[in-house]
DNA sequence: GATATAATTTACTGATCGGTATGAAATGAT
DNA sequence: ATCATTTCATACCGATCAGTAAATTATATC
């Protein structure tokens, strides 16, 4: 271990990340890779291993930011139903901002990867299944402090804006009428005090 | 005109969207397509054009048969809620049945061509709002006939059901626990009734 | 300062990509 | 039967793909 690296591979791997989210798999060449990152070919190699390599480990990168996120979004909000309206519209607002639509780094994946690579299939589901757990908890803080239903099915509710939160996002991927997804988180958003 | 086509056209570009269909836009090659539909490459770009075009003559096979085979299964029961019912379980049991797991081509396109190229932003953008006017149609059929409550937002309650299903079906390529659809199935399912 | 070691750059590999030029084969019109 | 026309199969195009061999550059240890 005698000469250091001369490259931040932290700061590569977001780079890397960024144009996997922007543009999949497939689409993003090496070449695209070594001039975002800034860094040759083979230090690439040397660093994350093959292309599928490096975006895995983008995509871990992804899923870890996402997930405390999406934790402290909701948690920073007292009332529940206001923490997930405040992160819903967020969602809807930031997708609107920016061109092209990235969308979420790990649906994409959902999409592209996984039902051809067990690997990916395996990531994918267990970010899912994560951001499912988180948004029960959440849900079951609310019963506990009364703002939701005693009798709510939190882990089925939660399930379901999952759900529903992956339906909003690849919606905005076509651009409709920002009404259409408006009137949407409208109707997600009773769920939580119907049920 | 002198030398007759020997091929038929249409079942070569179902071939082609089957293709499309499972693998998506990038990930299928030329030489896939010319060996699952049977015939030369010349012979693609003469009936279809380029590898573009061929996919969008594609997609439009798809979304034509799409919005009709919906229409057809809302139509078919009496009950709107039942049509609705069994149409999400109808398409959570053909997805667990398959593998790989293809979704539906039209969101697969979605989420891979729209964000980078406004004609296929448009046309899936479109197929969803057909989709949603579908849905309406049969909301407000439930509303006429007495199945649904007056008060019901038919509009707004088949956009989220558009979305739901998006949701849905892009869950389902990351292979969650059966459970974690039919749940999600049922609470969506609910929004009729409560709306 | 010499040496060992690792990161860098350059240039290259064979394979495959999407797309096409070319000529043979086949058919309807005359 | 001949000819004009179109489709067909073969073989090819330059470009780009993911990945690597080889040589240069830089640094920590001695």
């Amino acid at each position: 271990m005698v000469r250091p690296r001369e490259f931040d591979e932290e700061k590569a791997l977001d780079a890397a990340m960024q144009l996997f989210w922007e543009k999949g798999f497939e689409a993003t060449s090496l070449s695209d890779l070594t001039s975002r990152m800034g860094i040759q070919r083979p230090s690439i190699y040397a660093a994350f291993g093959d292309k599928k390599e490096l975006f895995e480990a983008a995509l871990r990168k992804y899923t870890r930011f996402h997930a405390s996120f999406v934790r402290a979004r909701l948690q920073n909000n007292s009332s529940v139903i206001e923490g997930f309206r405040a992160y819903f519209e967020g969602i809807v607002a930031e997708e609107y901002k920016e061109s092209p639509n990235r969308g979420c780094f790990c649906i994409n994946t959902m999409v592209e990867l996984a039902p051809h690579d067990e690997k990916f299939e395996i990531l994918t589901r267990e970010h899912q299944m994560y951001l499912s757990a988180i948004f029960q908890e959440t849900i079951e803080r609310g019963i506990r402090s009364g703002e939701l239903k005693t009798g709510t099915n939190a882990k089925a509710l939660a399930q379901t804006l999952v759900l529903s939160l992956i339906g909003l996002t690849v919606m905005m991927k076509s651009r409709p009428e920002r009404s259409f997804v408006d009137n949407s988180v409208e109707v997600i958003l009773t769920l939580l005090v119907t049920s």
